[in-house]
DNA sequence: GATTAAATCTAGTACGCACTAGAAAAGTCA
DNA sequence: TGACTTTTCTAGTGCGTACTAGATTTAATC
């Protein structure tokens, strides 16, 4: 029971890898692998196709990005300013998305290029994602330090 | 000699659309062919490759780009602005890739999912569309209205 | 209207892809 | 060690893709 969860690791790390820098169409089954030095067919013990694989990467990726915007504004006083409450999201979410590992970034890279059903299950991820943002900048324009129309637009664009 | 330079366009015109929406990879020569009720065989009259035609359609529309960004800023006086200027160009640029038709988004819709060979092809053409940016910053510096620091990378990004 | 040229179609080939089945090897534990 | 389980490999299938070859039809020219 050992082996098996981490060779399932490497999969996954290989994956997330090949996704960040290739995109989806070129990380292939049997480049991943390659990868970790395995034939093509072995991973198929361990996920029951490349979109199962594929898209827990992707779930990974945001899971992360939302910890670490969670975690930024957890660290703010009680009584927060919404602006500085944003600008410190903004931040952690741009972090993670460009300095951290790889699964945050297969979620970008990859954006645009998944085949229907995959872009279909994750967009529902993106939503609940956006819900943070959409409550960050409501927030804003409720205390009025914010403008409500055009905000909402470029938070959209961001996510 | 006429039919072949309609059907031509056609072709074009159909592959532009497919590359915009669609994307690279989901733009098959049997999807294209279709939408214009042809054979895919048939495209091969007028095009060697899939990549021939789609590396077309890239290069129309990166042009498309250059041509509205040098015209807005042909409008402008001769003693302009470097900011002003700027600032025209992006406007230009923003409504050829957004509003323009589907040969500009073709170039964004696609990026990050060519195949090694029509990346690197199109790599030029985006450099030399870069160095007219490079142009208007290089001025905005050099008149003392603009940062060099910061607004070189944020070129870098747009294109 | 007959001949030639241009354009499209029919019918395939080759290849890379995700994926499967069953044999073989490696690991686990009495 | 030996019996059993877990993991990996070998060898293959099927499918969609870009692409080709040659026949067939449509258009242009005299």
């Amino acid at each position: 029971m050992k082996k098996s969860d981490r060779t399932r690791q490497d999969i996954l790390d290989a994956t997330a890898s090949s996704l960040a820098t290739a995109g989806y169409t070129a990380t292939t089954v049997k480049s991943i692998a390659e990868t970790i030095g395995m034939q093509d067919a072995s991973i198929y013990y361990h996920f029951s196709s490349k979109d199962e694989l594929v898209g827990e990467v992707l779930d990974i990726g945001t899971a992360r990005a939302v910890t670490a915007v969670d975690q930024a504004l957890a660290e703010l006083p009680d009584e927060r300013d919404p602006r500085e409450a944003l600008r410190v999201a903004i931040i952690a979410h741009a972090e993670a998305v460009l300095g951290g590992g790889d699964y945050p970034r297969a979620n970008v890279r990859t954006f645009g290029q998944l085949p229907p059903d995959l872009a279909h299950r994750h967009r529902q991820g993106h939503r609940n994602y956006g819900q943070i943002w959409t409550q960050l900048i409501d927030d804003g324009v409720e205390s009025g330090v914010l403008r409500g129309d055009l905000n909402r637009s470029v938070a959209r664009l961001i996510i």
